[in-house]
DNA sequence: GCATAATACAAGTAATTACTTACATAATAC
DNA sequence: GTATTATGTAAGTAATTACTTGTATTATGC
C-alpha cells in the first residue's frame, strides 16, 4: 500500500524552508482570491505574489484545484475550531440564543478574515460544488440536529431534518447576502435579530 | 445627441438575416452557459455553436459582457411576463397561497428553461453583481410589498421591508439550492410546502 | 442595373493560461 | 568532505482567450 500525502500535496515539505514556501503560497492564494475572486486568481499570479517560482508551486501542488483545496481546508479547519467551541457552550440554549450566537459568529469571522472562504462558498451552487464545503455544511447541520433533538418536544416540526435544511439554508443565505451586498440601512444587529425571529417562529 | 442602440448592441441588425444571426448567437450563449457555466462559456465557442464567424459576433456585440447582458435581459423579460400574470392573479391571496404559487412557478420555469439564468443568479453574490439582476430582484420585492401592505393589519411584522428582504432571500436560496444540488429524498412538493410553513409562521 | 450600404467570413493578433523541462543551489547523511 | 537528497529557479511550452483587420458576398435604394 502506497501513501498519498494526506492533504493531496505532491510532495511533503520536510525542511522548514520548504514549509515556509508552501505557507507563503497558500497565503498568496488567499489574498488573490479575496482580491480578484476565484476566476481572477491564477497560479502564475500566486507564485508572483508569494515570491516563489511558479515551478516551486507545481513541485508541491499537482494542480490548481489542489491548491484551492488546500486553502479551503485550512480555512474550514479554523472555522470548525471556533465553531465547536460555541456549539459546546450552547448546550441547552433556546433556538433564539443559538441562532443569535451562530449568526454573530459568522459575521464576525467574515469581518476579520475577509471574503476568501465566502468567495468559495458562494460558488457552492455552481457546477463544481467542492466536496470540502459539502462536508462542512453537513457537519454543521448535524450539530444543529444534536442540539435540536434535545428539545424536540417543544418544537412544532413535522420533519426535523427538512426543517434543519430549510433553516440552515435560509440563515446562511441571508448572512451571506448581508455581508457581500449589504443594504446600507440594515445593521448587523437588525439582520441577526430578524433571523432570530424567523427561526423562533418557525421552530416554536 | 447621438443614439446608443438601447440594448447596448454595437449595431442594429436591420435585415432579417442579421436579426437571425443575432438570435442564433444569443441562443448559443444560453446553451453554452447552461452546459459549461459562466466560466466555461467563451465567445469563440459561442460563435462556433451558432455557426457564425467570430467576427460577426463582434460586429453586433462590442464585448463579452454585453453579450451576456443581452441574454440575461431576454430571460428576465420572459420571466417578468409570466410573473406579472401570477402576481395579478393573487391579489388577495394568503401568504401561504402566494408563497406556494411563487415557489412552484420558479421551480417549473427552471425545469423548462434549464439553468441559464440560475447560473447567472447564483453568481449574484460574486464581485460582479449584475445590475440587471439587482433591478429584477428589486421589482420582485416591490411586488411582494404591494401584496403584503394590503393585509398589513394581519401581519406581526415590525419592519415590513426588512421582513420582505429576509423572506425573499430565504425562499430564493432554498429554491435555488433545491434545484441545483437536490437532496434526493426531498420532493419539490415537500420543499415548497415547507417554505409555505416558514413564511406563514413568520408573517402571521 | 448599378452604386451603396449591410452582412458575412478567413485569418489573424497579442496576451494569458496551466503546467514542464532542464539545471542550479542548499541542506543532510555518514 | 563528499555523495545524496531536498529545494529552488530560468526559461520555456502548447493551448486558449477576447478581440481585429481586411476582404468578399449579399441585399437595398433608386
Amino acid at each position: 500500500m502506497t501513501w498519498q500525502p494526506l492533504n493531496g500535496l505532491k510532495k511533503d515539505p520536510k525542511q522548514p524552508r520548504a514549509r515556509q514556501t508552501v505557507n507563503r503560497i497558500i497565503d498568496a492564494t488567499a489574498q488573490l482570491i479575496s482580491e480578484l475572486g476565484l476566476e481572477g486568481m491564477t497560479t502564475n499570479k500566486v507564485a508572483d505574489r508569494a515570491n516563489v517560482n511558479i515551478a516551486s508551486l507545481y513541485q508541491y501542488f499537482p494542480n490548481k484545484q489542489v491548491l484551492i483545496s488546500a486553502l479551503l481546508q485550512r480555512q474550514l479547519n479554523e472555522v470548525t475550531l471556533v465553531l465547536n467551541n460555541i456549539l459546546n457552550q450552547m448546550e441547552d440554549a433556546s433556538v433564539e440564543d443559538s441562532t443569535r450566537m451562530w449568526a454573530q459568529l459568522a459575521i464576525q469571522y467574515y469581518r476579520q478574515k475577509g471574503g476568501i472562504m465566502t468567495e468559495v462558498l458562494t460558488n457552492q451552487y455552481t457546477h463544481t460544488t467542492l466536496p470540502e464545503v459539502r462536508e462542512f455544511e453537513h457537519r454543521l447541520m448535524e450539530a444543529m440536529r444534536r442540539f435540536l433533538v434535545k428539545q424536540r418536544h417543544r418544537l412544532k416540526v413535522s420533519d426535523l431534518d427538512l426543517s434543519i435544511y430549510i433553516a440552515f439554508t435560509s440563515c446562511t443565505a441571508v448572512i451571506l447576502k448581508h455581508l457581500l451586498e449589504p443594504v446600507p440601512y440594515y445593521s448587523d444587529e437588525q439582520i441577526v435579530e430578524e433571523l432570530v425571529q424567523l427561526m423562533a417562529r418557525y421552530f416554536y
